[in-house]
DNA sequence: CCCGTGATTTAT
DNA sequence: TAAATCACGGGG
């Protein structure tokens, strides 16, 4: 389990150095796992497809304005949650959405929290099919990634993903943040399977 | 392409 | 209080 400084830093850091790593949930003793091979990077303030852009603070977005190395996670469309790790310092409200998983462990567990998935790659290849997937919802929001036992990152043998793994392209599903919309926010392990559409 | 779905945010 | 929004997914 990495300490809490590896989260500690800018969030486009943090995201291509999250791809690769597991995201580890510990349910009734058994063990769901999921490679990290597709997030997003969320720049704080100044982003306007932020949660807490212009400086927004409302309840449901306080845990990005907390300590890194928590999970922010939200519910939205009436039926979804998706999941972020906080990145940066204390009132600096950054953080890294995780969008897809390769399916590790558990799979099996998986399957049976998303009925109609089929195939393994439909099972966490989008942030709220792997967050379904995992059962994260909002119980988990403000966990602590580093302490905790339910929910966990852990380190692969390989560390860091080399750089010409990683593709980088415009962040999915916030075409309405202008300028923001169109940067190379997005990173996912190239030609994985797993990731989203 | 379109629509479900309801918590959360933002405007009156 | 009321209206608008939405870091999505599934089905044509």
């Amino acid at each position: 389990m990495p300490p809490r400084t590896f989260f500690q830093r800018d969030p486009e850091s943090l995201a291509k150095a999250l791809l690769g790593q597991h995201l580890v949930r510990v349910i009734a003793n058994q063990r769901l796992v999921g490679r990290i091979v597709e997030v997003e990077a969320y720049l704080g303030v100044k982003d306007k497809a932020a949660h807490t852009y212009a400086g927004r603070r409302t309840p449901r977005n306080e845990a990005i304005w907390g300590p890194a190395g928590h999970a922010y996670v939200y519910f939205t469309y009436g039926m979804h949650h998706c999941m972020n790790v906080v990145a940066g310092d204390v009132d600096v409200p950054v953080a890294v959405l995780i969008r897809a998983l390769e399916p590790v462990e558990g799979l099996d567990a998986m399957h049976a929290h998303r009925l109609k998935a089929s195939r393994p790659i439909d099972l966490c290849s989008g942030p709220a099919k792997l967050c379904q997937a995992m059962s994260i919802d909002k119980n988990l929001n403000g966990a602590d990634l580093v302490s905790g036992l339910s929910l966990t990152i852990e380190q692969t043998r390989a560390r860091t993903l080399p750089a010409r793994m990683i593709a980088t392209g415009p962040r999915i599903g916030v075409d309405y943040a202008d300028d923001w919309a169109q940067k190379p926010l997005r990173f996912w392990v190239k030609d994985n399977p797993h990731v989203s559409r």
